[in-house]
DNA sequence: GGCTCCATGTAAGGAGTTACATGATTCA
DNA sequence: TGAATCATGTAACTCCTTACATGGAGCC
């Protein structure tokens, strides 16, 4: 048996799920990380299964069939230690989570200069701002389902939203420098 | 012979990034990724030279060995083609660029009921503001090496700053949130 | 009986990482 | 001559994805 150093964010974050929503089926946590609008993995049954075998090796969580439900539904658990590594995740932040993120509209910015007219350069801004703000509109509205309290679901949606709001102002500031000249 | 779809974020930017430099060799791209503070791929040997075979095999870009040199250096350029698949990157800028990112902070909020006491949820809010703030201090001053230019260095790293900058305000709200009650 | 969910998984494949391996050049 | 740097690549491994496969339960 062999032992990895550090948990994937994917495994930590399914762990986090499980321990969240108490016990439960694989195919529960599967719909709601399908639903989820603010998830970056596929939430397909290929990656979900493994990962909770995984973490049923490793001890984090436990795996009970009812016997008498003849599908073969598993209720999985998060057990002490699991809930002890989810704590340790948040005990020990590493530096490079300060990082700003792998935006994929500022990764073509750097290469922008392969677009030739400084209209077609305007055009492509323009299509990224387009496309943040539909999606802040629709941070906007989850925001107002949810309510006033201050729950974790609330702040994580804000901090969408925000990160969302500061990538506005800098397409405005990028807008701007394209009202001068093209740029590279 | 088969040929993917979609290319990825990886070959792209790697792509890109030879576009820009012109004709160099694999190794001097490589260096250039590693001290890249916005990168966020490993720049080993072991990712850029695969990715580099695939851009080859795909027509995107040529490799032209100097006979003259027997360490085997060989300059790599982009092709037509290859310019024409950055443009096509540019031009259909699909609606999920529009989505906010996989933020590690943001990811492990989702979870932090699992700490119990007020005082650990401060202070792992803390921690985060210090890292964020630290990374802050850091952009702000290559943005000051940087000049006046609105390069497109210029532009991406001002991306990530407002980015930041949008975590602080929010982890700013989060704390204030803290100061009330704890949280989950 | 057939359709839609519920619920489990496997198979094949690709991408990216770490670690290893090799050799040329330069310079003290 | 030895160390650092330039320069290439392979091997093993893990993770994640897509696509496929299977079967029970409930309902019309």
């Amino acid at each position: 048996m062999k032992s990895r150093k550090t948990m994937t964010e994917l495994e930590l974050c399914v762990l986090g799920s499980i321990w969240l929503r108490g016990p439960c089926s694989a195919y529960v946590l599967r719909r709601e990380f399908a639903e989820s609008s603010s998830s970056y993995w596929s939430s397909s049954a290929g990656s979900i299964y493994p990962v909770i075998e995984r973490l049923k090796r490793a001890g984090l969580v436990t795996l009970a069939a009812d016997p008498a439900d003849r599908r073969g539904t598993r209720a999985v658990a998060a057990t002490e230690k699991g809930r002890r590594a989810l704590v340790a995740w948040f005990a020990d932040l590493p530096a490079w989570t300060g990082k700003a993120t792998l935006d994929p509209i500022r990764t073509r910015l750097n290469f922008i200069a392969v677009l030739k007219s400084r209209s077609d350069q305007r055009r492509f801004v323009e299509r990224a701002q387009e496309n943040t703000r539909a999606e802040i509109a629709s941070l906007r509205s989850s925001l107002g389902a949810l309510g006033q309290d201050a729950g974790a679901e609330r702040l994580t949606t804000l901090g969408a939203l925000y990160e969302l709001e500061g990538r506005m102002k800098w397409l405005k500031a990028v807008r701007n420098a394209l009202s001068h000249r093209r740029i590279g």
